[in-house]
DNA sequence: AGCACGCCGACT
DNA sequence: GTCGGCGTGCTC
């Protein structure tokens, strides 16, 4: 058989022996590319590749064999297979099924399965060391004498390790290596440690009990069901899905636990370590390379049983995954807004799906999406009605601030200042929430009333007075707060504008002056280091009043916190965000949730201009049941998700004229079925971000219309310009 | 996503 | 006279 040398090396003819394959390269590109392949056992579907693109090398998925019938071009010839498990079928199915719902190219799907593409290459390996069968003479120092009673004890250390045990400088062990005392041992990295499901097994009660048998038949049956594990808080609902995580582990299965906020979920790792006596492999965006690389080839050659993170773990190569577990289901941060638009939780369902496994959402307070899914008999609901331990629900209280006259300046009611004294009285700690981050939100000049706004984002910016910026919460935007008024040129005249956590810090700490306040926000707590150390100075009682944002909301216990103080309750139930309603009650629901959790009754007590609003009104009741029904039947009425369905087109670039020439084109070609319409175009949530301006159309359809056909359609008979660009959006959850 | 090619401003 | 800015276009 003749090959046809051409001008380049890897390039080959068509009609030699071997076959053609389509790879799906991690590219946004329409599709597979096709490449000549010698090896048959090259030529394997889900075979991680690497390929000659361009004048440059890439890796791949083998999609398919045989190609595409492209003409007129020659091929090139695939470069290697690499070494990594094949991907499975399941997984190239899931990747095809997300792309075409959330209506983005395959190989944007890909690249998040490929995040790591190092992870395809064998592991470097680790040189350790141990000690010679033939000891020859050396010269004993102290340092060498440590040393070698470290290797006696522990072998197989790298000698960084092996010098910090002994405390002296590696030099030593490469000393002793090259005198024969030590063995050079090459160790490829160690597997981490198995998870042992009957380590620290606990007494459920019945109710938990019979719950925790439901999740592990289901576990046990290996077939795809969805449950939502809808609980109190401190119902137990971790504990009990613990024993469907350890059913799925005595039988060879892996697992996956979905957490919407990884790094601060001390508590989560405490909790497992406890029940399984070794910690969970943990994937998110802070882990470093080398991290990342061991995590994904754990997960891919096996030896990771249990995943612990965030919605990119989704997309981890499970081989043998046993039950998917979404906590906090209901939590926003599943949805992705950048790049690739989707909702973790709800392709969590469909990979449970692919896999023929149970997933499982988790919730104290369930999104209206899941109760309905429950309600229709698609979900299996699974109730945890009591707190464990008998501790009983936090009283709530209303402070109506319409009668409070608050002072220009204040943010605390005297009513709310008394709760806070009481508390403190009793040498227990008070937790004052206000989701907004920084010193005051807003800055304007009193001569002029200029508002000073971030230059690339339609939004104001925010005054860290603790970094002394003023910071656009959008994009990287920061400033040092100007002495004089950019638009007046007048001094002294700019003023803050409500109150952020370090404001109403100050407030607390001249009313409180003997207290010891912490401030919790993600920029005060940006290292799970620093996060570990707030929660410890909690537990350990060195904080009196944590005053904080959404970050506080998250499951932390501390048995002295008996007030939770909500600041400002109206925050998010303005404006026209479909969810305003159903999220405030969520996020005030959870924080309220950290009042009094061990014998200690604990209260809350709100601050609302809108006393009679329904969501402040379930809140004082403690009656769940009726808001969810008011909830769902105004989202009934209308006609909204999830009884009918919504879906975004963005349009945007830096050119604002073609902007909304493209979107008012979108705008007059719209699909307008007796089943659908499009609203808009309006401008964006942010009409401009980063620079680019932003215009939104809305398409609303009833609930069994693929919406992605009739995108498809309408956007395929449009001419976009140059510069500009769409996105779809699906299920939007973000509408300011 | 890279990376090259291509046409207009400040340097040796 | 060149070096280089990043705009647009292609990669089997």
């Amino acid at each position: 058989m003749a090959v046809r040398k051409t001008s380049s090396s890897e390039e080959i003819s068509q009609d030699v022996g071997g076959q053609t394959v389509s790879v799906l390269l991690p590219l946004p590109l329409a599709r597979t590319y096709d490449y000549f392949c010698r090896d048959e056992s090259v030529a394997q579907p889900g075979a991680f590749v690497r390929v000659p693109l361009g004048n440059r090398w890439t890796e791949g998925v083998i999609w398919r064999n045989g190609g595409n019938n492209v003409h007129g071009i020659r091929l090139k010839a695939v470069g290697e297979r690499l070494p990594a498990p094949p991907m499975t079928a399941t997984a190239r199915h899931f990747i095809e099924w997300v792309a075409a719902y959330t209506m983005t190219l395959p190989g944007a799907i890909l690249r998040m399965a490929m995040s790591v593409p190092e992870a395809l290459y064998p592991p470097p390996t680790v040189t350790c060391f141990e000690i010679a069968d033939d000891l020859p003479h050396f010269r004993k120092t102290a340092a060498r004498l440590a040393i070698i009673d470290q290797v006696r004890t522990a072998p197989l250390l790298s000698a960084t390790d092996l010098a910090r045990g002994a405390g002296c400088s590696p030099g030593v062990v490469f000393g002793l290596a090259d005198a024969g005392v030590l063995r050079r041992v090459e160790i490829t990295p160690t597997p981490p440690p198995r998870p042992r499901p009957e380590t620290g097994s606990v007494n459920l009660s019945g109710d938990q009990q019979a719950t925790a048998e439901r999740l592990c038949n289901a576990v046990c049956q290996s077939a795809f069901g969805v449950f939502m594990l809808d609980g109190v808080t401190g119902s137990g609902k971790t504990e009990v899905y613990f024993e469907a995580v350890a059913a799925a582990l005595l039988r060879g299965r892996q697992v996956l636990v979905l957490l919407p906020e990884i790094a601060l979920s001390q508590q989560w790792r405490q909790r497992f370590n406890a029940r399984f006596g070794a910690p969970a492999v943990e994937w998110h965006s802070d882990l470093t390379r080398a991290t990342r690389r061991e995590a994904w080839q754990a997960v891919a050659n096996g030896s990771a049983r249990v995943v612990v993170g965030a919605r990119s773990a989704l997309f981890l190569p499970f081989r043998e995954l046993g039950l998917l577990v979404v906590d906090e289901e209901h939590d926003a941060a599943y949805k992705q807004e950048e790049g690739v638009i989707y909702n973790a939780r709800d392709m969590a369902v469909v990979r449970a799906q692919f896999d023929k496994i149970p997933a499982v959402l988790v919730s104290a307070t369930p999104s209206l999406e899941t109760l309905t899914n429950a309600k229709r008999g698609r979900y299996t609901a699974l109730r945890l009605t009591r707190r464990h331990a008998g501790a009983a629900l936090p009283a709530v209280s209303i402070i109506d601030l319409r009668a409070a006259n608050m002072p220009a300046g204040r943010w605390l009611s005297e009513t709310m200042v008394k709760a806070v004294e009481e508390t403190l009285g009793k040498n227990e700690q008070a937790m004052l929430y206000l989701n907004r981050r920084g010193y005051a939100p807003l800055t304007l000049c009193r001569a002029c009333g200029h508002r000073l706004g971030c230059p690339q984002c339609s939004t104001w910016l925010v005054e860290h007075r603790l970094v002394n910026r003023l910071q656009c919460h959008h994009c990287g935007y920061s400033m040092t707060p100007p002495g004089i008024c950019p638009s007046c040129r007048a001094e002294d005249n700019l003023t803050a504008c409500g109150p952020g956590v370090e404001r109403l810090a100050e407030e607390v700490d001249t009313l409180f002056p003997t207290a010891r306040i912490a401030i919790a926000a993600s920029d005060t707590l940006q290292s799970p280091k620093a996060a570990a150390a707030m929660i410890r100075r909690l537990e350990t009682g060195e904080t009196d009043i944590v005053v904080g944002t959404q970050i506080v909301a998250k499951g932390h216990h501390f048995p002295m916190l008996t007030l939770v103080g909500v600041i400002d309750a109206d925050i998010g139930l303005g404006g026209g965000d479909l969810r305003a309603a159903e999220r405030t009650y969520q996020m005030l629901h959870q924080v309220s949730g950290r009042a009094g959790r061990a014998d200690r009754p604990g209260r809350v007590a709100i601050q609302t201009y809108l006393p009679d609003h329904p969501v402040i009104a379930a809140l004082a009741n403690g009656d769940r049941e009726s808001f969810i029904r008011l909830e769902s039947e105004s989202r009934e009425a209308a006609r909204m998700p999830p009884f009918g369905r919504l879906a975004a087109v963005i349009v945007s670039g830096t050119d604002e004229p073609a902007v909304d020439r493209a979107a008012a084109s979108l705008g007059r070609t719209a699909p307008h079925a007796g089943d659908t319409r499009v609203f808009g175009p309006a401008p964006a949530p942010l009409a401009l971000l980063r620079g680019r301006h932003r215009r939104r159309l809305l398409l609303h359809a009833a609930r069994d219309v693929a919406v992605q056909k009739r995108i498809a359609a309408w956007l395929g008979r449009a001419r976009i310009p140059h510069g500009v660009r769409i996105q779809i959006d699906i299920d939007p959850y973000s509408f300011f």
